[in-house]
DNA sequence: TATAATTGTTAGGGTGGCCTAACTCAGACA
DNA sequence: TGTCTGAGTTAGGCCACCCTAACAATTATA
């Protein structure tokens, strides 16, 4: 049920963030959020407040309904998974958050339902920690491989429109 | 260097999977590929073809340019290492290929890497086979919670564009 | 070789998301 | 109380992708 575009689930996400930390969802914390600027907010509001799932009263800000919190959470939770995910297998903080959130909203039921179990099952698996730590090493072992350097690439901080619609290749 | 689109680059692999399956790329063809309609593929390739990486002439079909096949072929392995981690963790056959695809453009190169090394870890690694059997066992006992029935979901046949662009709530 | 069937292309639209500029409102403060 | 400021909104555009319908070229077939 629901047929939500995948940036109709980040605005609800968002403005659950927002809501949490705040008490309360303006237009432009949802903006800032988002790294888009107030009327596409109004926009998009627009549109979850016409299927039920916020409510918006001109100029005071935006509520979730009992439906749209409840899908927020949802979308929340997978994403919290997803992040567990990534740093488990040593992706960097940055790159952690950013791509949690692309996965949460493109991934299948399927893939999110494996992640998931792989995360709990690393949790509770005896040999887990062993093996985590000779993939730490692993990884040690091809960053010093990679560059003489400082193997790791530019980290880029792209989150900024630009960066998502278009990326360089690695 | 080159920021192209997600669905450019979409476009570069359907071409170069085409090309190396029938040893040329006509616009009914990747039109298949990619389940999208001619007109459409007529368009963006006529973008590739401006920025140097395809050349297209007319009634004949796309070839890929030296640098286009480069970029596609490295779009192709990330596809193929997200997919055989995909399968590492169980996700199901139909649900792999359409979601490797996906992270394939989507996530950052950190993360692409870092699941690079998962892949190859796991093969290297001695304890793997045992964890792995483990978390095969881990996964069985999930699904006989789960339901009672037939544990897995209706798998949905996605691959549509309907289903690419909004999906229902798990 | 003329014509039918197939495939490719052009023309013209549509939708989702995003933006800037200009306007409106609410609250602060002189 | 009048005005000033900053947040919220409306109006009007833009771009990426996708589509259908109509037209053009090519290939197959009578």
């Amino acid at each position: 049920m629901r047929n939500l575009s995948r940036k109709a689930e980040d605005y609800l996400e968002a403005i659950l963030n927002v809501s949490l930390e705040k008490g309360y969802a303006k237009t432009r914390d949802i903006a800032a959020e988002l790294s888009v600027r107030p009327p596409t907010v109004v926009e998009m509001v627009r549109k979850l407040d016409a299927m039920g799932l916020v409510t918006h009263r001109r100029y005071e800000g935006v509520v979730l309904t009992p439906e749209g919190r409840s899908i927020a959470g949802v979308i929340k939770h997978r994403h919290e998974t997803l992040r567990a995910f990534l740093t488990l297998i040593r992706v960097p903080e940055t790159a952690a958050s950013r791509d949690a959130c692309i996965m949460e909203h493109e991934l299948s039921p399927e893939t999110n339902e494996q992640i998931r179990h792989f995360v709990e099952f690393i949790g509770a698996d005896a040999g887990s920690t062993d093996l985590l730590s000779r993939f730490e090493g692993f990884c040690r072992s091809k960053r010093s491989q990679a560059g003489v350097v400082g193997g790791s690439r530019p980290s880029s901080t792209p989150p900024d429109r630009q960066a998502a619609r278009g990326r360089s290749l690695p």
